[in-house]
DNA sequence: CTGAAAGCGCTTACAG
DNA sequence: CTGAAAGCGCTTACAG
């Protein structure tokens, strides 16, 4: 069989059909595997299948079964930079594991100009895919609008803003800022200042949000920089803090990309970690490890986070219910920083 | 129209052709823009494409069109570590700019384990996409064979190995490596060192071919050490390339990544850079700016090469010729490491 | 320019 | 268990 052939066409069921001697319908029961076929035509048209190497075209197929087996995880373009230290190949890789157990694929797509994203709702309106995973969602961001009404399943990782009410897994970003807060007191800091992450996510948010309730509660001033969750955003708010107040000698990073940015002004302004001031991150991802010294942080389950809103996404895409919110626990990872 | 109740259907062209009051075809037409229609039927069609919110059903029309409107580009997961530093997102940014002015969407493919890599293979030949681009092909590579005898049109970056010859668009390494070391002569370094790629891939190799015609032309002594593309390789081999000779005062680093390592390796044996040893690195991406001393290094235009693969493989899928091989140029940035 | 009809490749009741 | 037939949503010659 010469594949290279102009007149060679993909071979169609009707040709495995016809090879292995039975109907089209038999020869579709045993590639969907989906009804029972005698023990000779199956083998019969296995062999045709294996000759022929035929493989089911999606599209006849999913135009009358409505499923394409695949999944689209949008990716926010901007922020590409910002979580690509493990954040995002980890939630993809915990995507595809989860996927990988019902042979369906994962499809990939970054969600750009607002004619990227129009061309994201087409491609899900299209039914290119049994539903939609978003990876990042922010304060103004228009992607859940567009794909609420497609009737294609979306849910999102933390939270969903505004009107659109997505299904969410998210981890304890409270629970797990409280904990690097609150071990910061127990060492015995009290200038505990924290370097947060974009207003506009959920992370951000709530990150902060405990570290202010923990300050407070401790009867201490706060002392917050707000940072874009890069290193070079981290080194620049914590320069702006030291500047603010020389003294601290606590620093609660709302990301470990944000704390090495951290640990370079502190190193800059001479100060020693954790002898003078003690850091932690959040995430921990790679960086945590190889950072100088080596970064305690509070671990995110970022692998589960993928591996959860696949789960829900097809739950969802087999017409059962959401269920109640999920939530992934966080912890925190002691290293050398702190 | 509520999109939730249950009974709700996505519209079909039907739908849209009865409200239009014409022929399924002729709202077929004006739908895809391929056949002259009267102004009259066309506006009423138009009209009811925006009352019904109706997109196409694209399992329906590439059944008989054999088009999908979406390209795959195939990242390698391994190596995602690797390349998040600017190249895989640059290369995205343009394969999207390119396949915009088309109005066609990209999709991304991880390829991680053998059975992802089938899968891929099964997405492909099922006729999910036009095209596919593989942005990282090495040795070993099974993926370029896998997908040989899909029918869809395949290409790659740099350039393919072994018996199957993809259509490649590249980037000019050993010109681009042949002028960094050249510089470093020039500026009067004797004794140059090189932080070699992978010699598994087409850069590893052409960059290190390049240093070594330089530096054996110079009647020097070529000091290699071979390193993964990574900040914490390029680290580790200088350090290796320090023992061996001390006396190193040039080092061209194959990537910016290796670059970053190799200035960290050099700062913690007191070395100055550029006073003791300049440094040139290779890709020109963002932590090259940012880097101390910022890197000089070789311009490689990522967006650029994106672009060239999608025209290649979209000029494929229209059945035209591959052409010949397409290079594309690179160019020493002077910065302050050397 | 327009419509009736065929057909892309597949699955799934419906009879048997 | 099996086959003939209908139909998923679309495009495209074919007549007009």
């Amino acid at each position: 069989m010469d594949l290279t052939a102009p007149e060679w066409h993909r071979p169609t069921l009707e040709d495995v059909a016809q090879r292995a001697g039975v109907s089209r319908a038999t020869a579709s029961r045993v590639v969907s595997g989906s009804h029972p076929v005698s023990e000779r035509r199956r083998s019969a048209v296995l062999r045709a299948v294996a000759d022929l190497q035929y493989v089911p075209n999606q599209a006849g197929r999913s135009l009358v079964s409505r499923r394409t087996g695949s999944y689209a995880l949008v990716l926010p373009e901007g922020m590409g930079q910002v979580f690509s230290e493990g954040f995002f190949p980890t939630l993809i890789r915990g995507a595809t594991a989860e996927l990988e157990e019902s042979d369906e694929q994962l499809v990939i797509l970054l969600a750009g100009s607002a004619a990227g994203r129009r061309r994201i709702e087409q491609f899900v309106r299209g039914g290119h895919v049994d539903g939609v995973v978003l990876a990042s969602v922010h304060d103004r961001d228009p992607l859940p609008g567009l794909l609420a009404g497609t009737g294609v399943p979306v849910v999102c990782c933390e939270r969903a803003y505004g009107d659109v009410q997505l299904p969410c897994v998210g981890v304890d970003n409270a629970g797990g800022a409280a904990a690097a807060v609150r071990y910061l007191k127990r060492i015995g800091r009290t200038r505990i200042a924290t370097v947060a992450g974009p207003s506009s996510t959920p992370a951000g948010q709530d990150r902060l949000g405990a570290y202010l309730r923990e300050t407070v509660r401790g009867h201490r001033r706060p002392l917050v920089a707000e940072a874009d969750f890069t290193v070079e955003g981290g080194r620049a708010a914590t320069a702006r803090l030291l500047a603010e107040e020389p003294r601290i000698d606590g620093l609660f990073a709302a990301s470990d990309l944000m704390a090495v940015g951290a640990l370079e002004a502190l190193r800059r302004a001479g100060r020693r970690v954790p002898e003078d001031v003690a850091v932690v991150g959040f995430d921990d991802v790679d960086c945590a490890r190889t950072a100088e010294p080596a970064l305690t942080t509070v671990h995110q389950p970022i692998e589960q986070l993928g591996r959860q809103l696949v789960r829900l996404v097809q739950r969802l895409a087999a017409g059962e219910e959401a269920g109640p919110a999920l939530v992934l626990p966080t912890a925190l990872v002691l290293r050398d920083s702190a």
